[in-house]
RNA sequence: GUGGCCGUAGCUCAGUGGUAGAGUCCCAGAUUGUGGCUCUGGUUGUCGCGGGUUCGAUCCCCGUCGGUCACCCCA
């Protein structure tokens, strides 16, 4: 590496082999969300900077690419969809028939120090409902989630939903006598409840009029009376998931735009960071598009749940079976005699119209060569084209069984043998 | 932004104050019409970069860049 370029701090390669995985990770979310009757959609990958610091704060800058652009405007590249999906779904929202139930798979960039679980450029699975303030909806979104995990192979042994509101914790502060501007600073405090020493916490929290003492015991009551939670929950129970979830009221989230409840998929045993997290923005499409639309949704990065899958031997061996799955080639065709090649090139030509993944030597080599390629490409059937065209020879590489027929034969021997093997 | 550890072949790593090795991978041959094995042969390094100490530095010292892990933060 004496010359050229490396990868940029934080970035990936995708190889072809991290590129399949990453592919069945996205085939997962996917599928799963259109097992939802959740639809797909993408915004620009560069926004305004604005739309970025409107909500959250200019010092949310530092973790942007951002840049002046050739026509003097501040850019940056996107950190999250959120924003612009509450531009896409206030600019036209009397199109569409409420609730809205969108999921996105795109790439996101943060100008952070890189570590174990997370880059600087990320894919990120997005799933929101928009204009439905029921609790149901956060259900279905938590219900969603779950379903994402189990369709990677993850069950209750390996993670755990921690659900708790926000609201729970707004009205503990009115109680306190908190007052309207300071329930930010409280709920960060809350926040970082784990991860501060006591007494810092609870010298934050005297500045606020609290003890410490209230908040412990608040958290270890664990049963907040909060209704809507109590809506979440008995939705969940009632799909037979409530197994995945558990109250945590120590769960806040860090974004300022959260309004009611908030959850975070966390693995079990690993101590990993979250794998997801979400939860409801119900004023957030009104600050960026002015219309007034209830909001919930959560997202998923491939990073974290990709480590945990790795780590993890029942859903790597899973991982590995559905890259296998789409890799592969039906036949590879040999050439044997290079005078055949037209008449290989032909039958190559008209199997790839007929839908098969087929492959063949581009330059000539040795027969021995060639079945070495095809194994190598993992074919399913090996076809040998020589001298005694129009004689061919069908091989099934796994099995090693040969045959021999007739060019016009081919398809019928064809058709036996895969009707055989796939059965 | 702060700190710990690390930086030698494409990859995983050994190694020594006297300008460097193994395994693996890759390529070729054994095997000129039959595949995952085996055997043989072969290519590649400014030992991250810059400076210092030294007769001499891949090795020791300083700095720097990069990686990694943790803290901060985490949309």
């Amino acid at each position: 590496m004496a010359k050229g370029f490396d990868t940029l701090p934080g970035f990936r390669d995708f190889y072809p082999e991290s590129c399949a995985v990453r592919n069945a990770i996205f085939d997962t979310w996917r599928s799963v969300a259109q097992r939802y009757g959740f639809v797909e959609y993408d915004g620009p990958v560069l926004e305004p900077t604005g739309l970025y610091t409107r909500k959250s704060g200019a010092e949310i800058v530092n973790q942007l690419f951002c840049f002046t652009d050739k026509g003097e405007r501040e850019v940056a590249l996107r950190p999250e969809l959120t924003p612009t999906l509450a531009r896409l779904a206030a600019a036209r929202q009397r199109e569409y028939k409420k609730p809205l139930r969108w999921f996105s798979i795109g790439q996101f960039f943060r100008y952070e120090k890189q570590q174990k679980g997370r880059t600087r450029e990320f894919y990120q699975f997005n799933c929101d409902i928009l204009g439905e303030t029921s609790p149901a909806a956060d259900a279905e979104l938590i219900a969603l989630s779950i379903d994402v995990m189990r369709a990677f192979g993850f069950d209750e042994t390996h993670f755990r939903i921690r659900l708790s509101d926000r609201r729970v914790w707004t009205d503990f502060a009115a109680r306190a006598g908190v007052g309207e501007a300071s329930v930010g600073d409280f709920l960060q405090i809350i926040d970082k409840l784990d991860r501060d020493k006591p007494e810092v916490s609870a010298e934050k929290l005297a500045a606020l009029g609290i003890a410490l003492e209230d908040v412990q015991a608040f958290i270890a009551a664990g049963d907040p009376q909060s209704e809507s939670l109590g809506i979440v929950r008995a939705d969940l129970a009632a799909r037979g998931l409530e197994r995945f979830v558990e109250i945590d009221l120590g769960i806040v989230r860090g974004l300022a735009y959260y309004t009611g409840a908030v959850f975070e998929v966390f693995d079990i045993g690993k101590g990993m960071r979250a794998v997801a997290g979400g939860g409801r923005y119900d004023k957030l499409v009104e600050l960026i598009g002015g219309v007034d639309m209830a909001a919930a949704g959560f997202a998923m990065g491939d990073v974290v749940i990709g480590d945990l899958i790795r780590e993890t031997p029942a859903t790597a061996a899973r991982l590995d079976a559905a890259v296998a799955a789409q890799s592969g080639l039906d036949l590879f065709i040999i050439v044997a005699d290079e005078t055949k090649r037209p008449e290989a090139l032909r039958m190559v030509q008209e199997l790839r119209d007929t839908g098969f993944r087929v492959a063949s030597p581009i330059a000539p080599a040795k027969v021995g060569k060639q079945f070495q390629m095809a194994e190598e490409q993992r074919a399913h059937i090996a076809v040998v084209i020589g001298a005694e065209y129009p004689l061919v020879t069908l091989k099934n590489l796994p099995l090693r069984l040969e045959t021999i027929c007739r060019r016009e034969d081919f398809d019928a021997e064809l058709t036996r043998l895969l009707g055989g093997a796939v059965g």
